[in-house]
Parts: structure tokens; C-alpha cells; sequence
DNA sequence: ACATAATGCGAGCGATAGCTCACAATTGTC
DNA sequence: GACAATTGTGAGCTATCGCTCGCATTATGT
């Protein structure tokens, strides 16, 4: 006996069908983001694309901010899975190998699915989730200090915590500038040099 | 005789007193995006802050993407102003004082106005703009670069452009993201602890 | 088969955006 | 003081936005 049958959406999809529309408006509204941009993104716009009804929109996804919201979520999901894996294969070894291997991913985890990455990275301050992607980069922080904090007696880091900002810091801004400057990719041999240099930047510092 | 009294932005004014205007609305601009953020200026917005009319608004500039294009172009000459000064007094220094006075320059240029700072950082994209903003990064790489080369004896790097790519992506990210992170400032401390480490990572990779 | 809940629909509302245009006021020139 | 050019004005147009609501359709349970 629903008091408010209609009024604020279900947020939860209980049938087959209704996942099915809850899909189709969030891979709608990455097209769209990817193919006209932010502000052409309109929640119209989204439900045509997904061939759905500006009401069912609405019986799920609060406002605009809430589905480009999801969209962040999915594609966070995805790249910190590639993350925590390489930070899980690399636990236990050396420095050098280590960071040639995280490098490497961060260049291949940005490459996921560039143009999405550049638009979610323009407008993510507006939608308000940057709390989200701040939780990301702190993840993304805590697995590098727990690194240099288990490798210590490899390194000569003062403050792992400090370290650790400058490395990530450094090392998102050279993939993220690399993948986004070259349009959307990177030549095998460019990214290659880009590695080598990247691994010999933190590997000076940290010992 | 013009032909087309009203149609088309007159671009330029004469005047006193229409120079007058423009300045009205350039800063009003950048006083509504600090104040308010981008979403709420509009051009009635601006208009009425800069006491103005949007009619006369309209005679100088053709859309609002313009308007806070003239507030990029007025920071990027603020910030390049205080860039181009530290090459001039770093160029014939050694790595170790070079690259940290070059670094305290890049915290202190992003100190000039964190707020509208960040603003511009996450707006830009919508405003076309981004061509400007990669030209000053241009110049930044090549007057890099243009250290590097002149001091090749006393380094070791084998692409001048790259090492400068790697260096410049590096410091500016390590400056952007500690004085946004910071609520808009460093602790002096904090700031001295980051000097340190930024230089190191850069001089250990130089040389 | 029927009742009930879950899901889907889309015309249209109110708000606000960017922007135009016919006109008024000010300034420069003689 | 007269006349034209320059500059300033703001009501209001059109378009689009986010979003609502009453109703139609489909699925579930019995």
C-alpha cells in the first residue's frame, strides 16, 4: 500500500525489465556524453537515446546528476579494478619493476575509454561527485603508501604519505596528459618512451 | 556609413566611457564565477552585476562564451607574467636552484586567485577555450625546454622535449593539485615539505 | 480469470536561458 | 545649437531545460 505511489523514484528495479531500462539510460547517457558533450545531455535527450520515456527516466534517477553520476561510478568501477589488481601483482617487487608496471597501467587504465575519461574529467566538478573521485584518488594514494611503507628498507623516503602524493600525483597527470593530448592514443612506441621516463622520474626519487 | 548599426558586436570601443563598460563586465564575470560558479552566470546575471544593461552587454561581446574567455585570457597573462620573469632569472642557474625556484613560482602562480583558478580549470573545457590554455602550456614546455638545452653539460637528457614534457606535466600537476586539495592554501611548512620534494623528484630525473 | 502491483508513457508546466530590437541618452564635430 | 555617431537601455521573444502527473500497459500471484 504505497503512500506516495509516483512521487520521488523507486531507485530499486525489482524485474527483468526494469534493470533492462535502468541499462539502457546510463549506456545512453555515456553515448551521448561521448558524442555531443555535457550540456547537449539533457534528460530528454538521454530517454529518446535509450528509447525510453522521460517518465521512466524519472522513476529512477532522481535528476540529470544522478544518471551522469552513474556513469562516473561504472567508469571508476573499471578502471580501479585494473589498479587494484596491479597493485595486488606488484606487492612484492622491486621498485623499478614495480613502478614500470604501475605506470604502465595508468597509462592502459586511461585508455579504457578515452573520450568518456576526457568528458567525465571536464565535468565531474559540476555534477558534485567530486567527493567520489576523490575517494578514488585517496584508494589510489593509500595502496601506493602501503607500497613504500612494505618496501621501506629499499627506499629513502622520509614521509611515505608525501611520497606517495607526489608519485601518484605525477604519475595520473603524465598518463592523463599523454593519452588526452595525442588524440585519444598513444603510438606503442611513444608510450614505451614514456614509461622508461615516467619509471626513471619515480624510481630517482624514491631511492 | 556602417551598413549594419547594431547587428554584430562592435568589438571595440572607443570611447572612455564604453572601455569603461568592458571592464565592468570582465570583472563581474570573474567576480559571479568565484561567488556563484559557472552554472549561475548567466548573462542577465552578469549584466546586472557589472550595472550594465544586456543590450549593451551584447554590443561587446557576441555570447557568454566569450565573456569568460576575456577572464582565461586576463589569468593566463597574470600567471605567464610571473612564469616568463622566473625563466629569465633561472636561465643561466644551476638544476638544483633552477628547478625549485621554477617550482615555488608554479605553487605561488596558482595562489594568484585559487578560487577563480579553479573555476577556470573546470569550466574551461565549455568555453572552446582550450586552445588558449594549451598554448600557454606550450610556451611553458618550450621555455623548458630551452633550459634544458642549455644546460645539456651538466644533465643527462637524452630528448630535450620529452624531459621537458615529463618535468612541466609533473610540477604543474603537483602544484595544482596541492593548492586546490589544500582548501584554496598550503601551510608555509607544508609548502617548504613539497618544494623539497618536487625538486628532488625533478633534479634525481635531470641528472 | 482476475486483481493488484510494477513499470512505462508523453503532453505539457513553470522557470530560465541566451539573445534581439526599437529606442533613449550621451558624446564628438562643426 | 544642430546633427550624426557612439553608447546605453530593458521589455520581451523564442527555445529549451528539468521535471510532474494522470493514465496505459505489462507482469505477478492466486
Amino acid at each position: 500500500m504505497a503512500r506516495k505511489p509516483l512521487t520521488n523514484p523507486r531507485k530499486s528495479a525489482s524485474q527483468e525489465r526494469s534493470r533492462a531500462t535502468v541499462d539502457a539510460l546510463v549506456e545512453a547517457t555515456a553515448r551521448i556524453l561521448v558524442r555531443d558533450g555535457f550540456d547537449k545531455a539533457s534528460t530528454n535527450r538521454i530517454a529518446a537515446e535509450a528509447g525510453v520515456s522521460i517518465g521512466s527516466l524519472y522513476q529512477y534517477y532522481p535528476c540529470k546528476e544522478a544518471l551522469v553520476a552513474a556513469v562516473i561510478d561504472r567508469h571508476n568501477q573499471d578502471i580501479m579494478q585494473v589498479v587494484r589488481g596491479a597493485f595486488a601483482e606488484v606487492a612484492v617487487e622491486s621498485v623499478e619493476s614495480a613502478a614500470r608496471k604501475l605506470i604502465a597501467v595508468a597509462i592502459e587504465a586511461h585508455r579504457i575509454d578515452p573520450k568518456l575519461h576526457r568528458v567525465l574529467a571536464e565535468q565531474i566538478p559540476r555534477t558534485g561527485r567530486l567527493k567520489d573521485v576523490e575517494a578514488f584518488n585517496r584508494e589510489a594514494h593509500t595502496l601506493f603508501k602501503g607500497y613504500l611503507e612494505s618496501h621501506r628498507n629499499e627506499l629513502r623516503v622520509a614521509d611515505p604519505g608525501l611520497a606517495a602524493f607526489v608519485c601518484v600525483t605525477s604519475i595520473e597527470a603524465l598518463a592523463h596528459t599523454a593519452v588526452l593530448r595525442n588524440s585519444e592514443k598513444l603510438s606503442s612506441e611513444a608510450a614505451e618512451a614514456l614509461i622508461d621516463e615516467a619509471t626513471r622520474l619515480v624510481v630517482g626519487y624514491l631511492k
